[in-house]
DNA sequence: ACGAGTGTTCGTTGCTCGTCGAACATCTTA
DNA sequence: TAAGATGTTCGACGAGCAACGAACACTCGT
């Protein structure tokens, strides 16, 4: 319980102590099916597309408007960190998240613009 | 039986009889969902990718090197055709099969092209 | 007309995945 | 230290999907 709080000046609000935190695979070990897989769930492009349109590092993990209780969504974001879309960040009691935008494009480019331009095959 | 087998100067070696020909689903009406989902399976993307290597129209549906019987196959070609992916022509009696490649580029740009890509998320 | 070749349909089986409730762990605040 | 808030883990349950064998349908040769 020590835990040096030296604020690093960091990009996020700056992680307290330490929790077992997450594995965070990259982006450029993840097989094409697994990040398929990740965003073929509606709860979960409902949970990339809110990241994508809140700044980085905003929101914590209760603060998804899905219809799902808290185990479920737990789930949800495990795969979204194994297919490489989520980065998170222990602040306090809470988990905060990050979509990896441009790591993830650059692996595979094209599939989130996909997911975040809309839903139908029309697309827009 | 009566059929009039004036040879239409088609693009693929021209149909002969009819048989109960199966629905195209057109691109523009597929769900992202349908799309993700249809390409998660590697079976699939094995079929998509010989057929992209391969000519128009050149390859019937048992001409593909997946380890599954022509009833699961058969099943993967009913996917791929409601997803948008796949146009399906009789000819005698074997089912000869065309990508749709720009159609389908056109409602989901990049996703085929992942595919065709290759499976790592190192790309290449 | 018959048999071979090709593909689909049907019913079944087994596995994976999404979901939940309950219990647990961690951090903050009173 | 106790209470509250936030997430995770642990079975368990149900739905969906891939896969198979067998039976059927259609076309082309002989």
């Amino acid at each position: 319980m020590p835990a040096r709080n030296r604020a690093r000046a960091e990009t996020p609000p700056a992680a307290t102590h330490h929790r077992a935190l997450p594995v965070h695979t990259d982006p450029a070990d993840v097989p094409l099916e697994t990040a398929l897989l990740a965003l073929a769930d509606p709860v979960r492009r409902t949970l990339v597309r809110e990241l994508a349109a809140d700044e980085d590092w905003r929101r914590p993990c209760g603060s998804f408007d899905v219809p799902v209780t808290k185990a479920t969504l737990s789930r949800h974001f495990s795969v979204l960190r194994d297919a490489g879309l989520l980065e998170q960040r222990d602040v306090g009691t809470k988990r905060l998240n990050r979509l990896r935008r441009a790591e993830f494009d650059a692996c595979f480019p094209g599939l989130l613009d996909l997911v975040l331009r809309g839903e139908a095959g029309s697309a827009d």
